[in-house]
DNA sequence: AAGAGGCCCAACCGCATACTT
DNA sequence: TAAGTATGCGGTTGGGCCTCT
């Protein structure tokens, strides 16, 4: 199917931003909130697209951006994640609180591969470089395409999304031999809450249980999980990334494209 | 001092996916 | 179910800045 642009090009400004249309987007966002990106500059009084809108506040002005050098720590925790995700550079800002996608992207490409590969890495690979070039080892890395994982939480199509979860879990063990040494606590939470203890409800749902599947054959928490009964050990079981390690997968917290 | 070349990063573009009608 | 629309993501670009000669 055909697509329409975004957005009348005609009449839109293109490049740099002026403060004035940084100071409009910012009070009209405090206002109003985020979203609705296609009316935003409309409503605004910006001429520019709502792509090109969305892209300033988010990689720019949003107030919660953290600004300045990365450290030597964001740079270990940003190479052990590529190694594990790929250029999935939006999963990555993910768990790099108050850094956007494009910045460690940018980042990524001008310093990191460098890095590595003065180290003799291979930034696309993280393996030695020599290594790399005398034969291309046939392994598995996990994708995070949409065909790969869909989280569907409608009944009729979560037996596909178990299996597809298995399929994960299969691969799982070469997740812990590329990185031995790889404690990131990539636990992948729900979105920030500034009063956790309010959240209602199970902590721990095992996958099938997130998917209203209590009692199937898929529940791989039937001791620990027991949603709504007063036996349930919530605490048992960790969110490790994605949930692998415990055969736990919380769809919820997934960051789905 | 100034020109050339490289680096850096904000912004754009095209596409994929989700959502709506 | 198909078509239309909105949003988000990753790759790429271009212009300003910095360094070197």
């Amino acid at each position: 199917m055909g697509r329409s642009p975004c957005c009348e090009k005609a009449h839109t400004n293109k490049g740099a931003w002026t403060k004035e249309e940084d100071e409009r987007l910012i009070s009209y966002i405090r206002a109003h909130g985020e979203g609705c990106w296609r009316s935003l500059p409309k409503a605004a009084g910006l001429l520019r697209c709502g792509k090109s809108c969305r892209l300033r506040w988010i990689n720019y002005l949003r107030p919660d951006l953290k600004r300045g050098n990365f450290t030597e720590d964001e740079d270990e925790l940003i190479i052990k994640l590529h190694s594990l995700l790929g250029n999935k550079w939006s999963l990555i800002a993910g768990r790099l609180p108050g850094r956007t996608d494009n910045e460690i992207k940018n980042y990524w490409n001008t310093h990191i591969r460098r890095k590595l590969l003065n180290r003799g890495i291979d930034p696309v690979t993280h393996r030695p470089i020599n290594e790399t070039s005398q034969e291309q080892v046939a392994s598995t890395t996990i994708s995070f395409t949409a065909t790969d994982v869909k989280v569907k939480v409608e009944e009729d199509k979560s037996m596909v999304v178990v299996e597809e979860f298995q399929e994960l879990e299969r691969e799982d063990f070469q997740i812990e031999e590329r990185c031995p040494d790889l404690n990131l606590e990539l636990r992948i939470s729900p979105p920030y809450q500034s009063h956790p203890e309010k959240i209602v409800g199970p902590k721990n749902l095992c996958f099938a249980c997130s998917l209203g599947l209590q009692n199937s054959k898929d529940c791989s928490c039937k001791i620990g999980c027991s949603i709504g009964t007063s036996t349930g050990n919530n605490n048992k079981v960790g969110y490790d990334f994605l949930g692998i390690k415990n055969g736990i997968l919380d769809y919820r917290s997934l960051e789905m494209k």
